[in-house]
DNA sequence: GTGGTCTAGACCACT
DNA sequence: GTGGTCTAGACCACC
């Protein structure tokens, strides 16, 4: 499990960690139980400040993907594979629905969006 | 052609601007040539400051969809229904390819992705 | 409106200005739409600072009791009378769950708890 | 009598131990003057450090609800069934005490308080 | 060692 | 003016 912090990103120092995270979980590369680096530790790699991965820390226990325990450390959360699944796909969902709704009132049509998705994922799935 | 700030939604004001004004373009509702408001007037028909409508004006000029002439106001940039069509689908195909690119990687399947981009499309679809 | 914060709490002074916060929007001091101090207002008002302020605001918000919008300030959120009515209830219930089960389990039987409820119930209506 | 930790419990292990030692004694499962097992040997059991047992032991005997002797161990204190009774009954009274007049003041009614109590007491005195 | 809270200050984005 | 992010450092609680 490895960070790269971006500066000249427009996202937050802080937002990029809860992302990559995130995405660690849902991908299964960092699995239940599993401990997370330490603040300090994490905030020594990523040459940034404790305060930032605290906050990245904060927001991904908001979401309930981590738990931290006082004096003992963070880990990740205990969350089922159906759970992730769910996850994964409801935010899935959501987005493809703001991007249609987005766009069918741009003036697309229903043909256009599905060529155009088809072949994103034809693309998508070649590059892997 | 109307703009409805929401005041409680999180996206900045200028943005909400931008966005509204660019998908009249785009859908056609606003045509090349036609004049858009001045700052002062739309400023004082949203409730909002020349500085916030100027903000928007200025992203919008940078993206090549409206030009503003001193003293004489602020216009739709002269586009063909080409290049409308070409920006359209290139935004959509960038944010599609984005999208499933992304949540490829979290380990949902194609064939997944394909089943929620067509209940996607079918809701949206109807909603019209 | 108005916020004490003691320093000589074992709670945190983000969370006593929530705590604050909080039983004033569900009392109806502070109704919806309502501002709020500015995070170095209060930071002010309070001789803290703005970065315990904005963590209190921070958990106001990730509990869907404020709004807050950038350049625009901070404000209590439309709720309606049903939803506050059911936050506190809902709370209550989980508080009165909690304490019956916990002195269930150390021997206390239904009838003298009912008393004890009874006694602090008439107690604290006569101080109002 | 036997103590088992929650490593996903927000609350310190220490606090654990002082709860489920402190709820032994005043249910009766622990008498006046039972050992309790000794440092080290809970630490083992627990699978934790000394210093958190220790911990615990001290805050449990600022509570005066044991008692250690040097080189000789520790041991349940002293009290009459009255006293257990008592402490007990007044802890019961503080906390309804506190909430009942928390909810007052965010302006739950008599009535509605003592319908939640009730109907808490009835699905508590049921799981038993 | 771990995380939890707090300070005093800075710079940026938005109105 | 508003809030949003970040720094460098401190002290405390827990293990």
């Amino acid at each position: 499990m490895l960070i790269t912090l971006d500066a000249s990103s427009q996202a937050p120092l802080y937002q990029q960690i809860v992302d990559q995270t995130k995405a660690a979980i849902l991908t299964g590369a960092l699995r239940s139980g599993d401990p997370l680096p330490s603040l300090r530790q994490l905030a020594a790699d990523l040459v940034t400040s404790v305060i930032t991965t605290k906050r990245a820390y904060q927001d991904l226990e908001g979401e309930g993907l981590i738990k931290t325990f006082q004096g003992r450390g963070t880990f990740v959360a205990y969350l089922g594979e159906e759970s992730l699944d769910r996850i994964r796909q409801s935010e899935a969902q959501t987005r493809l629905r703001d991007l249609v709704s987005h766009f069918l009132r741009l003036g697309l049509d229903a043909d256009t969006l599905t060529r155009l998705f088809a072949r994103a994922l034809a693309e998508e799935v070649d590059r892997k």
